[in-house]
RNA sequence: CGCGGGAUGGAGCAGCUCGGUAGCUCGUCGGGCUCAUAACCCGAAGGUCGUCGGUUCAAAUCCGGCUCCCGCAACCA
């Protein structure tokens, strides 16, 4: 028996779980169910990335240890996972006993072979912070969390050579099918590999929540070797909790959204490399799930939460829908009306419908047990024809993580079994005594279509399939991936039995209205979101304050600048002579926005040049909790020059 | 000239590798049916395939210029 071993990301546990997280690991989980139905001995792994400075500083927040902050959360994480039905084997945590152990021993590896090795890590420092920045991250020149200066400051860390892998890993990018889809492969070697890979920082010293540095333990492994690591370790390499890391590496699939595709292309195959490990075979990347086209975002109340979603529709209705819509590689739309509309047309019009009226005619005309005599019609063939080639495409689709197309695939079937129907006419048929061995053949088969299609789609939606089986009168035996390529396999006295609707219709604008009402129920505090100001900054003395000179200053013209995303140019009528001034708020505000406002600038902030646009001056402007900016407009009153104080 | 992807009937997509009647889902309109969850089936309307030019007997498909969009990188004074 073959092997097959797929993984989900291991989440980080700083916030709740959302449809986000779901996205994957839906996708992760039918195709291990898939595979165990096609008789493969599976493995499939997810679990959650414990370690690091967020959490802890979240805990601390919370007024409690790390570790029983990831314990509240990872308990939803796994709650979500039983909602959805998600048949993982093995949940690995980050903080489990046998990783860190793995993850020292893998460390230690990779130090004596020569692949670590001591450095500096040299950037900038926010000492109340006790954080590294690098110079990009700085906000204004300083610290992006709270605001303070930072300083030059260097730190010991350990670091990973990558350099010596940048052939092989080129060569996997470009030539072999390791990514799916390959579309960002050269951007990936362009981007990263030809200017030069740089050696990868792998400790830290500057916080405490990860595993230690066995042979020095100032330093604490940083995000890289510990998460990455999960996928081998989890199977017992470099520890004695498991032993099944020979039967089952390497993996088959490594699942992943685009943000993290970089780390999966590039650190994790130099990392297996380094120690000499065969390679995953694929890595499949998918995309954002947007919500009405916009990147879903806490703040702007689009975090879709799962648990509402499924109360309402059922897992599988929502496992259906993320399925269907997802596209490797592409984002896909989300938004309660696509969800709604898919449900409508293709669960409960198409096929929810098609089991209701075969089951329904069965019942009324056979009371339904099926007679034996039968009488057969040349028409069957087409539609047996076709029952019997869904299996074979749909493992092709699978083989190349296809499950969108996979699933087209499965309701062509319940298209053609729903024309079968009229074309047949079977309540003509069960008019007429002397047709009924013809009406037994008719409903018959499409009891047959109603099994393939649902053995198929079992792996999709694990829930709701069962209740199919037994609406048609199908045991445990018929439901097989051996049967979906045959036909005749219901015995031909099956008994059907009426049973409850399976995907109810739903009522588009009504249903919406509610969605929205709940959704906006689930953000209340629009008028004052939870927000925490950054520190107050240390303390300056008048003069210092006098230093900055604030003024008004009249927007007469706007321009986005050229080759720049975030960039506007201004020219502000200062009362002075006028000036331009470039401010990074392209993406909240059009130039039309802001000619003829007023606003407040720092006067005399030394001139710089900004993507190749000179700057004498800053707008001044705050953040909005959820990350984009607004500007202080002045009070038209006041003349443009006028000098705050 | 930083790197890459894209522009196809109202919406969302396929087709482009290997040029030759433009296809699918949803929506709209008309018809049929009544077994079924007002579901199902048939038919119709609707696209000069972003734009300009080139190659060719023939271009959505190949080549070049341009416009706009989206990722990544850089710039958020």
């Amino acid at each position: 028996m073959s092997k097959f071993y797929i993984t989900t990301p291991i989440y980080y546990p700083s916030g709740n779980p959302h449809i986000g997280h779901c996205y994957t690991t839906v996708a992760c989980d039918s195709i291990a169910r898939y595979r165990r139905m096609q008789g493969y001995d599976v493995m499939f792994l997810t679990g959650t990335d414990e370690h690091g400075l967020k959490i802890e500083q979240k805990a601390a927040e919370a007024g409690i240890t790390p570790k029983e902050y990831v314990d509240g959360i990872v308990e939803i994480f796994k709650k979500l996972w039983s909602y959805m039905n998600i048949s993982y084997d093995r949940y690995i945590r980050t903080t489990d006993d046998y990783h860190v152990e793995s993850v020292q021993n893998i460390f230690k590896t990779l130090y004596d072979k020569g692949y670590i090795y001591k450095g500096k890590y040299v950037g900038k420092y926010c000492t109340p912070c006790e954080s590294f920045w690098t110079s990009t991250q700085l906000k204004d020149g300083k610290c992006p969390d709270c605001g303070r200066d930072v300083i030059d400051a260097e730190e010991e860390a350990y670091f990973f050579k990558m350099s010596p892998f940048a052939d092989r890993l080129e060569d996997l990018l470009l030539n072999t099918d390791y990514l799916q889809p390959r579309t960002r492969a050269t951007e990936l070697v362009n981007n990263f590999i030809k200017p030069g890979l740089e050696d990868l920082c792998v400790s830290r010293t500057s916080f405490k929540w990860g595993i230690p540095v066995t042979f020095d333990p100032d330093h604490v492994v940083y995000v890289w070797i510990d998460a990455l690591s999960n996928y081998i370790t989890a199977l017992g390499y470099m520890n004695g909790k498991y032993d099944d890391f020979d039967k089952f590496w390497p993996a088959d699939v490594h699942m992943v959204a685009k943000d993290i595709q970089r780390f999966h292309a590039l650190i994790w195959p130099a990392m297996l490399m380094a120690l000499d490990l065969p390679l995953p075979k694929h890595l499949a990347v998918h995309g954002w799930i947007t919500f009405n086209g916009d990147k879903m975002s806490k703040s702007k109340g689009n975090v879709v939460d799962p648990f509402i979603l499924g109360e309402r529709y059922g897992c599988d209705a929502i496992r259906y829908h993320i399925l269907r819509e997802m596209a490797l590689g592409a984002d896909s739309d989300f938004s309660n009306e696509i969800l709604i509309n898919r449900i409508n047309s293709d669960l409960a019009n198409g096929f929810g419908n098609l089991v209701s009226r075969t089951v329904a005619m069965a019942d009324k005309y056979f009371g339904g047990t099926f007679p034996a005599e039968r009488e057969a019609a040349p028409l069957d063939e087409e539609l047996k024809a076709l029952a019997l080639s869904i299996r074979e495409k749909v493992d092709g689709y699978l083989d190349n993580t296809q499950i969108k197309q996979a699933l087209e695939t499965i309701f062509t079937l319940v298209d053609r079994a729903n024309k079968y129907i009229d074309e047949t006419e079977p309540w003509k048929l069960g008019k007429d005594e002397t047709q009924k061995p013809r009406l037994a053949s008719v409903l018959y088969n499409l009891l047959e279509c109603i099994r393939i299609i649902s053995t198929l789609l079992s792996p999709f939606m694990p829930t709701t399939m069962p209740k199919v089986w037994e609406q048609i009168g199908a045991t445990e035996n018929d439901v097989t991936y051996e049967n979906a390529a045959k036909f005749g396999v219901l015995p031909q006295n099956v008994t059907v039995h009426k049973g409850e609707i399976l995907f109810p219709r739903i009522d588009v604008d009504k249903e919406i209205e509610e969605l929205n009402a709940l959704l906006l129920a689930n953000v209340p505090k629009t008028e004052e979101p939870d927000y925490e100001p950054a520190p107050v900054a240390d303390q300056i003395a008048f003069d210092d304050f006098t230093k900055v000179d604030l003024r008004v200053a009249k927007v007469t013209a706007c321009e986005k600048v050229k080759k720049s995303k975030k960039l506007l140019c201004l020219q502000l009528d200062d009362g002075m002579g006028g000036r331009q001034v470039v401010s990074g708020i392209a993406q909240w505000y059009a130039p039309e926005d802001l000619i003829g406002k007023k606003v407040i600038i720092v006067a005399n902030l030394k001139p710089a040049v900004l993507c190749g646009v000179e700057s004498n001056g800053m707008i001044c402007a705050a953040d909005l909790p959820d990350g984009s900016c607004a500007v202080q407009f002045a009070d038209d009153r006041m003349p443009c020059g006028a000098k705050l104080r």
